[in-house]
DNA sequence: ATTATCTATAGATCTATAGATAATGC
DNA sequence: ATTATCTATAGATCTATAGATAATGC
């Protein structure tokens, strides 16, 4: 269901075969994400991981390296699904007026959809190694730069014409978290509000600020 | 530098001597928020809380019962001194038109001050016990409370006529949220701009979204 | 004979406590 | 004699690896 993405490919590995490292990947991948949205990463063992892969402990260590290179697998399988389902998303968005208000549901449903495992990342980007962390970043600001482009173009088309490229790149960073609100606020959120409530506010919210 | 709170009183002691109690709270609090911020909670151990507060690992164990008490009584002390910084902050504003920018403006100034430390709560929330961490998302809820009641105000007294419920609820919820994203992407916003542009810049967005 | 997988465990912690010692107040 | 603090360590993990076994392909 999640998706391998680049930067993976620099996790150490003891296996030759190219394919069976990325099948073996996917499942432990899978199986870990999983426990570390109902655990938390340090309070999953090693040894729970290689079970819920259907490994032993000492295979799992020949995919790869360290307990912090599943961390990153995780983090980078699920910024490439999110990534994917904004792409998607912003290409079926048709045009029109309301291009703005429609952006922002498409990502907000993603971010409704991958609500567990955009919170695992806020909470456990803080627990890789700098090398790994510095990526998982790098993966946050490519998928605003996608609502920035999309926002980009739209003010280029004409409009929103008073808007100058700054507050364009901080309007896509405020609809980018306040996506996030929705994972890290649930809590209080869900109790008050629909999805489609959200949205829909939500929406009025930013259009607002960007008229 | 940072402050007890009432939620306190419900962790563990086997000291009789409640001053010496909240005294010695006091220390282990400051040397161990210091340490979760630089290593992370779980990276930190009970000895480097012990050595830092200046105590034996024996003497720490009679002011909580436990690791994660630690970790609450830091929470509970952030969210004391963030809600104290913004009650201040708030008693400060004088009023007339620009009554919400300066809100904003020294909501953010707290957030800009409190950095790390609102971070810390972000990161490890999560790490509580459940009892523990319902108390930490209710202080959460009680600072976006004042944000609330202060937008209530401003709406009741004429401005912002169309503005329901509702609507001042959620706004209060990204004005904190906004506040919050200058500490969590900071690694990307803090290249690009001053704290005062990010104020002045998201006074903009909101009080747009507001009109 | 090369590659993948498993079993068994070394080695390194880390939390929390029991029991001993020092300090304080009547 | 009561309260606070310290030393020493029990007991419980947990990550990662070495060496043995099974599976695969020439």
């Amino acid at each position: 269901m999640i998706q391998q993405s680049a930067g993976t490919k620099d996790v150490a590995t003891q296996i030759k075969n190219p394919d069976l490292v990325e099948r073996r990947r996917q499942q432990i991948v899978d199986a870990a994400a999983k426990l570390f949205i109902e655990k938390g990463f340090h309070k999953t063992t090693t040894r729970q991981i290689a079970k819920a892969t259907g490994f032993s402990i000492g295979s799992l260590y020949e995919y790869v390296a360290s307990k912090e290179d599943i961390l990153y697998l995780v983090c980078e399988s699920i910024h490439a699904e999110v990534e994917q389902g904004v792409s998607q998303a912003l290409n079926r968005v048709t045009g029109g007026k309301e291009l703005v208000a429609e952006v922002i549901r498409e990502y907000f449903l993603v971010c409704h959809r991958m609500s567990d495992f955009i919170l695992l990342v806020y909470q456990e980007t803080q627990s890789l190694p700098p090398q790994w962390k510095k990526r998982v970043l790098e993966n946050e600001l490519r998928i605003t730069g996608l609502i920035i482009k999309v926002l980009a173009n739209i003010v280029s088309s004409g409009d929103f014409p008073h808007l100058d490229e700054r507050s364009v790149e901080l309007a896509a960073h405020n609809i980018t978290v306040l996506g996030h609100m929705w994972t890290f606020r649930r809590w209080f959120l869900a109790r008050h509000y629909s999805i489609e409530d959200y949205i829909e506010r939500q929406t009025d919210f930013i259009l607002g600020a960007l008229t």
